[in-house]
DNA sequence: AATAATTCGGATATTATTATCCGAAATGTA
DNA sequence: TACATTTCGGATAATAATATCCGAATTATT
């Protein structure tokens, strides 16, 4: 699995967020948890790293809640969101798992991978938050499973 | 990280073995796990996964040990490797983690997810054995730890 | 036939990840 | 000011991944 299961409800969670939350409004933890058909709970945690790392704003109290806007959506990438939840070691750590490895010590696959995470790391940089959202309200990719989307 | 701990340990023990077992040589559990410090009896579990999916072979008693012919090498991938210990989920699971995710019904990711697993896919099944062990062989590229090289 | 060396396979222990619980803190509203 | 609503943060629980232990099975050697 590329990504922890946190960063994966944290994505969803971003998406999700940036698609609702155009005209300012802001949106509980319920209504992301249940839209996204995530543990409430273990999301709360998520987004707490997420506004931590400045990806998520959120307020306390009545309407409070999560939101993204939209201008921050333009600029925001996915390097982010990953970053804020599984941390860079995705792009830096070893494939055989050794502390040294290096262009100048390289492992048995150094190379092969490199190549392989520089590409995700550069997707991940370059696919900006807006434009996923825009593809869901679009209608052309989902954030549900389904069964969800056929009711 | 893209694969898992135990891929990390059977990925590095399919290559020590590939590069020492050119003269059908046999190697023991201990020896392996010596070598490419990895826990032994963690690495016996991996091993065993190895030879059951013929990556590896094996015997019992005395002269036994792990081996990979020199033939195998030239035919053996990496995607074979990683199939055996991680199974295929590294590429087929959503990275949004859909089940139900695919081109026609697509996760807010999946185009851009597919691009960087069918490349991954690619490398690893173009990637040989015996060229990795070979590329070790002849001091390119390491399976050890920077201090145990310097020793 | 006995012994020693080795992998195999099941059971268990440890650690990390995922998930839940609940009170504290903050804040809008009556 | 009291109250309801919401996120925040620490503690705990459940599950999965990593790691160890040990006896069983196999097999070469004496």
């Amino acid at each position: 699995m590329i990504f922890s299961k946190a960063c994966e409800y944290g994505i969803r969670a971003t998406i999700f967020i940036a698609t609702r939350s155009a005209d300012s409004k802001r949106l509980s933890l319920h209504e992301i948890a249940t839209s996204i058909n995530s543990p409430e709970a273990f999301t709360a945690k998520i987004l707490q790293q997420l506004v931590k790392s400045d990806v998520v704003n959120s307020a306390k109290g009545p309407n409070g809640g999560f939101w993204i806007s939209p201008k921050a959506s333009l600029q925001t990438n996915m390097l982010q969101v990953v970053k804020a939840i599984d941390g860079i070691e995705v792009f830096s750590r070893c494939a055989l798992g050794f502390q040294q490895c290096n262009g100048n010590h390289p492992c048995a696959m150094h190379f092969q991978i490199t190549e392989i995470r520089d590409s995700l790391f550069k997707m991940l940089n370059e696919t900006k938050l807006d434009q996923l959202s825009n593809s869901i309200q679009d209608g052309n990719t989902y954030l549900r499973a389904l069964e969800a989307v056929e009711k």
